[in-house]
DNA sequence: CTGAAAGCGCTTACAG
DNA sequence: CTGAAAGCGCTTACAG
């Protein structure tokens, strides 16, 4: 049984191929494929047709070596699979503009282990930066050892207040939430939201009984409905409202989901929705929220917009910018849930 | 105005400083951690504990650079807004392994430009290959231009049969839905589904209507009903099924979503499911099938499976393995929407 | 068992 | 305007 000679396997073009189809040195192409050091028109011609001609793309590596700049960036995602990661990883995509800085992706799915694995694995292929996205909003211990390159957490803040943080003003959305509700007349309002263990969740609590306290109103049931963020729970939530407090005339839910059942008791019960009573959400989540009966008025965390803050922030820290955090508002996102009563 | 002193920018630790530290050669140093060559074990205890001190971690773009191969993989999606892509990217990044390769992520946006500009990215930075994730099953073009590395096309296949892709049998999954229903003893079965424009909805009522034929059952309305994806032509479509064939004891939905807006006008007509009529679903999304009223069976692709194995004939290419396609069968999940009929 | 040397593909002073 | 040479950090024959 003979070896088989191996197939050659394809090898890219390489800036000595192009230089010598070209009919120059190396160097010379070099300056002329980057628009860099005089370099004669016809000779730069020369060059960018033997380029053309082969295909040729620079080999990053080579260049990663030299400069030390990789043009590459970490994104560390705690949940891929949850949706608040994805709109924030479109943001930071999109900062990296077109194409000049390149997404490594790594889920360490809360495991601070696999964290440490990818952050190595990142750091030896030396990215120039790293985005850690979390899944809830509760502050994260910062990413273990030495990191020698700048760091932005996103959503999930850092325990450190000398990072770079960039996150949502959840007690600002309550607030919103409840404002919107009051500009829509309501006077009666609930809150029915997810599990008192989320910052997130108190977060929002907290807007809520600010905004209701300063409209000198209070809140129905004396205290927000903590339980979990699904559908369930908004179920059995509202239907304790209704019963315990027939005159409430506004429910401000933590998740959209929560609002999907809450809306769904709502109609067990014959009561109207936005006629005679409002509903509200939180998350914007399209699929939950944009096609209910009714569509849902919900508030937007602008978690794309997050994304890209986090991403220009890193940008700036890569080329020596001081570190600052910064918080964002939501936005209400109007729909038929909450017309304002005639 | 003076300019500032240059603050020395942090430099990680190299081979040479490991060598320095321990007292040897980088070649030495190089085989002790590689574990390659003979190396004296005291030698090798030596550069391992300098090289743990420096907290080093090899410049993979230098062994890239050597090597030919950089453990690095490119994926590229088309809508990574899109929930179909997340799971095949969840299942991509496990084949890659604890880390051995890194997943570079680009979301080209459905845009053919965007698209070529990633491919150009990706290829600069010398990926060992490519996986390109569709986000509808109609077949897409091959990448355009010469690849120098192998390409793996999930879920959208590619239009060249001589391309590795890994996509869902929809025809079977409909199948699937069907044979569900009509082992639950169902046998007046309607079938609401998507825009006939999507391969995915086309597919799947075809395999619908091979499991009624097979049990010699007709199709209620004759035919299935196309619309669009979403809860509104659920409603919409269930209210006209209802109204014209009131005798229908199961509907089988072209999406989760579809079948949410089914469950809601059944309710509205007092149509109890499951004792009076089955609902059975597809894409088995848990925020919409999860915690319904009553919670939905639905079809499920194994999405994350079909980017496990994207990545394993990705990798098995490019240490050359032949190309190959294959499609995967979806699975029934079961809940309370279709419990058997007693 | 150890180390000097060449080289991966590129860029950047520095001569000419 | 052009090119020879050095070097980025590593690995791999090849001597010793």
């Amino acid at each position: 049984m003979t070896t088989e000679p191996e197939v050659p396997a394809y090898r890219p073009p390489t800036l000595t191929d192009v230089a010598k189809l070209a009919g120059v040195s190396v160097a010379t192409a070099s300056k002329a494929i980057n628009g860099r050091g005089e370099v004669r028109s016809s000779t730069r011609v020369r060059v960018l047709e033997a380029a053309e001609l082969l295909s040729f793309a620079p080999n990053a590596l080579a260049r990663g070596l030299l400069s030390g700049r990789t043009g590459t960036v970490g994104l560390l995602t705690s949940d891929l699979e949850g949706r608040f990661s994805i709109p924030i990883l479109m943001g930071a995509e999109d900062a990296s503009g077109a194409g000049q800085v390149s997404v490594f992706l790594c889920d360490a799915r809360g495991d601070a282990i696999r964290e440490k694995h990818h952050v190595q694995a990142l750091l030896s292929r030396r990215v120039d930066g790293l985005i850690v996205v979390g899944s809830r909003t509760d502050p994260r211990p910062p990413l273990a050892g030495t990191i020698p390159v700048p760091v932005v957490y996103v959503y999930a803040p850092s325990a450190d207040p000398a990072d770079i943080s960039i996150t949502v003003d959840n007690v600002g959305g309550g607030r919103l939430a409840i404002e919107h509700l009051l500009a829509c007349g309501r006077r009666a309002i609930a809150h029915i939201t997810g599990e008192a263990g989320f910052q997130a969740a108190r977060d929002r609590a907290e807007g809520a009984a600010a905004a209701l306290a300063a409209a000198g109103l209070p809140m129905v049931g004396d205290r927000p409905y903590f339980g979990s963020w699904d559908e369930s729970w908004g179920r059995a939530a509202a239907h304790m409202v209704i019963e315990q407090h027939p005159e409430v005339d506004a429910i401000f839910c933590g998740s959209d989901q929560i609002a999907r059942g809450v809306l769904e008791t709502l109609r067990d019960f014959g009561r109207d929705v936005p006629r005679s009573i409002s509903v509200i959400g939180f998350d914007n989540w399209e699929a939950i929220a944009a096609d209910s009966r009714p569509r849902l008025t919900s508030i937007d965390m602008n978690l794309k917009h997050l994304g890209e803050v986090a991403g220009q922030r890193l940008f700036a820290a890569i080329d020596g910018a001081a570190p600052s955090s910064e918080e964002f508002p939501g936005r209400v996102v109007m729909r038929e849930s909450t017309l304002p009563v005639g």
